[in-house]
DNA sequence: AGTTGACTCTCCCACGGTGGGAGGGCTTAG
DNA sequence: CTAAGCCCTCCCACCGTGGGAGAGTCAACT
């Protein structure tokens, strides 16, 4: 009983039929050194495989499967690596999926409630038809001056004013305060409504720095937030509030934490003009600011 | 109070800053049409934006992390659809992002009895120390000789014999029925084990036909199955079926329904020459059969 | 032995969203 | 007027997959 195994060698398209994989993506793994052929003609250059290469081949979908790229399936399939080493892929893997899951989920939501929103619409519709025919309307799929987005943390020195005070003069404070140690990084100056009678200025920084009694250094937790903006003065912001708000109530998400205005385009103080030029407006008309309120998007 | 906003052009880089977009995308949605600045120096091909759009261009952010592709995108910033296409568009993304998160969820479910595996390896190193000294070992991480994969819906004939009976007549039946049609698909024939006194030959069609008495016309669940594979004579499958039935358990899955032998390589009988020939062996050294067991994922 | 049809070879291109870089023009502050 | 920093266009790369052109090869049937 020698295990005399001679079996007949398959070209390219039978062995595509028989792993059901494509023939190019065969070559395909050919050239990238993952599947080579038992053997290849070397006049006419004709692959031949073997059914013993099915094996292998079935692994290396396997992992496609669980989302390996080819070249990570290379160094898997290549062998020499101990448990430990395999084991760390494998988490890694793991840990990535999970992300994109999760992020998936967090879009998934947004999504529906986007399009819970229609079917309110449509209820209103039936309701209201006699009075929509004279409003016209924006057009609602597209949330026309609201946004979802997430901020990333920001370093900032900060100042807590009470509301009363000169928010221009904290501002120059700060900003002269940064300057001294080159530190001023070159995002947007923001303000958040800590509660009823704090607000705290903040700069973004570029590196960590000390502070003072008044001056903290901190950095802003990285939220989801509904954003919207307001171009023009500072005295009619009512408006982009109450945008703010409404959807906030419509698409069912809740308050996670102080609110802020960024100030992305705003007249510079003499002092402050080191600032990026991108961020300095000549008239009022055309200040830009953000405002920012922090979500938890309930998980329906 | 006439609401002469005159606001200022930005330059592109400027109007990056503020969006937080990059200049080379501000550049492609401009080619794309998806986002035109408002002014192009005719000279220098400058553009020059203004930040009255950037509300459409936050629109078009958020419809992209909604997993919208630039394409649709553009139908959708392009106005002129109304509420219901909307809706649909939205749901259609619904749908596709459902799937493609139960997909990933099966991936990593996967992958943690992958890792699972290991854990219970580790566990036995420490026991078993002495005798896998001895053993030497097949690389853990790759199931060597099983795989995991989904298999699609097949239409076919079939042919319910009792185990005692001979197979490969009734295949020569299946086969000489199914070419008098000429409705022979070119994959492989299988054999289904639905009870422990039935056996089901199968022959999958390419298009359907009408059955006799003992022929039946059915299509044959999609399914995901754990698969091995087996080369050479039917004499010693034992193997491969305990294979199988060890990484069933090692792997926590359950059944979800009977036994299939796929015949991908295989002696022809002179009726069966219509077959491809890639299914074709000349000896039984070179017989390969896949066995799939159609496995449940449970929900840890 | 030659023809024919099916197969295979290599090489190039495309997708989509994003970024890198080269080579050259434009603007603006000093 | 110069230098630095913008900006322009055009090309290339990523990654996994497939399409197609043009040429060569194999096997089966006259």
């Amino acid at each position: 009983m020698t295990p005399a195994i001679t079996t007949s060698l398959l070209r390219i398209g039978d062995f595509a039929t028989l792993s059901r994989v494509s023939v190019k993506m065969l070559r395909h793994y050919d050239t990238l050194g993952l599947l080579k052929p038992v053997w290849v003609d070397p006049e006419s250059h004709y692959r031949y495989y073997s059914v013993e290469q099915l094996p292998r081949l079935h692994q290396l979908v396997a992992l496609k499967d669980l989302g390996f790229n080819l070249a990570q399936i290379a160094r898997l399939l290549a062998g020499g690596l101990d448990d430990n080493q395999i084991l760390t892929l494998l988490q890694a893997r793991e840990a990535e999926l999970q992300a994109d899951i999760t992020s998936q989920q967090h879009q998934l939501m947004n999504l529906r409630s986007h399009i819970a929103r229609f079917d309110i619409e449509q209820l209103d519709t039936e309701q209201l038809d006699a009075e929509r025919l004279d409003v016209g309307r924006s057009d609602p799929s597209l949330d026309d001056a609201v946004i979802l987005r997430g901020v990333n943390t920001i370093s900032v020195a900060s100042l807590e004013l009470a509301p009363t005070a000169d928010v221009s003069e904290g501002f120059v404070r700060l900003e002269s305060y940064v300057s001294k140690y080159h530190a001023r990084a070159s995002s947007a100056p923001l303000l958040r409504y800590l509660d009823t009678d704090t607000l705290e200025l903040c700069v973004p920084l570029s590196r960590s720095i000390t502070g003072t009694d008044v001056i903290q250094i901190t950095r802003l937790p990285a939220i989801q937030a509904a954003s919207t903006l307001h171009q023009g003065g500072y005295d009619n912001m009512a408006e982009a509030y109450s945008r703010l708000t409404a959807w906030l109530e419509l698409h069912n998400y809740q308050l996670a934490g102080p609110l802020r205005e960024v100030y992305l385009r705003f007249s510079a103080e003499p002092i402050e003009d080191q600032l990026p030029a991108a961020f300095l407006a000549s008239t009022s008309n055309d200040y830009l600011t953000e405002l920012q309120l922090p979500i938890h998007m309930l998980t329906s």
